[in-house]
DNA sequence: GTCTATATGCAGATAGAC
DNA sequence: GTCTATCTGCATATAGAC
């Protein structure tokens, strides 16, 4: 790949190059969500993600107004993943059991990330900085979590293959949990993410009346087998 | 020593300097809460928490050691407050069911405390600093908030007034959702922490079969009408 | 016990070479 | 695009007067 460079910059060197850029920019920003996440805004300081990524503090300033402005990146970067996770399950499912249940399993994958993301959110909110693009993709991503669930429980209803519940609160309780289990993990020792998880899906199925014994003890890449 | 004065400090003069230095620290580790919790460690800075006290900046270093001492002396005077909260909560209740109503009466009056105590203990975490004592009392203050769920929930099995449940598996699983509240009402806008509440001593007690249906579809200020 | 004054260090940010 | 060098301001912490 390492051309000899006597042409002048082709289409394709230039979109390199801005391919490089914007990895580079990205790079930063997920080294720096680690870290703001790790412990939080003011005690990270530019040289802790310059060195963590092993450039030259003056390079986040290339690329970044302040350390304001790369916070800002670093969120509106992990919610924007965070979102085109949560769309793309959405695609992948007609059916609400397959879309709840794959929802708790990208979960459960996704958990160090939906930690971290929960972190720098919680630190975002206390901060006294107010940025209107952050505030509506927040709400963004908390509407679209709550609309997978609910959606996924009212159409199971309409099937007839929940119970009678009220979706929005059944949403509601299901994500407040979640938000519970990602601190439960940062703050206590011994917590098991994974055990909490389970039982967060078990209770939601319970409350839904489709605990099949079955469902209780395996998820995930069991066979089927029906 | 100021031994200037015409008597010997009397044994009630000494009471009082010591009952005004105590009051004086605890102001500042009472005021250094709030801005612990608004923001986050490394942001407050000393002269912040002394303006908010109106005294001089050298003053703290007189009381504490460093920042990190004061703020080592925030969070375990605020779990000890906590944890005195729930043991007087234990002593004033036999009944099972009044004392597990109690615990949410109380959570829900001191909810604005007890969002405090998790975002800083969520900081602390978080930073590279280990202090064993704050390790243990956190460690503590959950194991008390499990114990008083889990021992009620269990004895009024044994009592024949709730259903059969796991009593460590459900107290643990409320006291998640609780931990979820908290945070969620610092990130989410338009989170309503009294719903929240409502909703999830309604859960509880539809476990553990002690729901009286009126509780189930009304919540706040709707009116019934089935 | 509370203050004034100050030392010290370091983090955020910029200018400019390569 | 990435670096070196440097400025600036501010936060922690201390010394010492009252």
């Amino acid at each position: 790949m390492a051309s000899v460079k006597l042409k002048a910059p082709t289409k394709k060197q230039k979109q390199e190059m801005k391919n490089a850029t914007k990895s580079r920019a990205i790079e930063l920003t997920v080294t720096a969500l680690d870290l703001f996440a790790e412990r939080d805004f003011a005690s990270v300081t530019i040289k802790d993600i310059a060195n963590a990524c092993g450039v030259n503090t003056a390079l986040i300033y290339y690329y970044f107004a302040n350390k304001e402005d790369l916070f800002r990146a670093t969120i509106e970067n992990a919610i924007t993943e965070a979102l085109e996770n949560y769309t793309s399950l959405r695609k992948r499912h007609d059916d609400p059991v397959d879309l709840i249940n794959d929802w708790f399993d990208t979960n459960l994958e996704l958990s160090g990330s939906i930690r971290k993301l929960v972190k720098v959110m919680l630190d975002y909110s206390g901060s006294r900085i107010s940025i209107s693009s952050i505030d509506s993709e927040v709400n963004n991503f908390y509407d679209v979590e709550h609309s997978i669930l609910s959606d996924s429980i009212r159409r199971g209803i309409e099937q007839g293959i929940f119970h009678a519940a009220d979706p929005d609160r059944l949403a509601l309780f299901v994500s407040t949990h979640l938000d519970g289990i990602m601190v439960a993990a940062m703050i206590r020792k011994d917590f098991n993410l994974d055990t909490a998880m389970a039982d967060l899906r078990e209770i939601l199925w319970f409350h839904l009346g489709f605990l099949s014994d079955r469902i209780q003890t395996r998820h995930r890449q069991d066979g089927d087998t029906a």
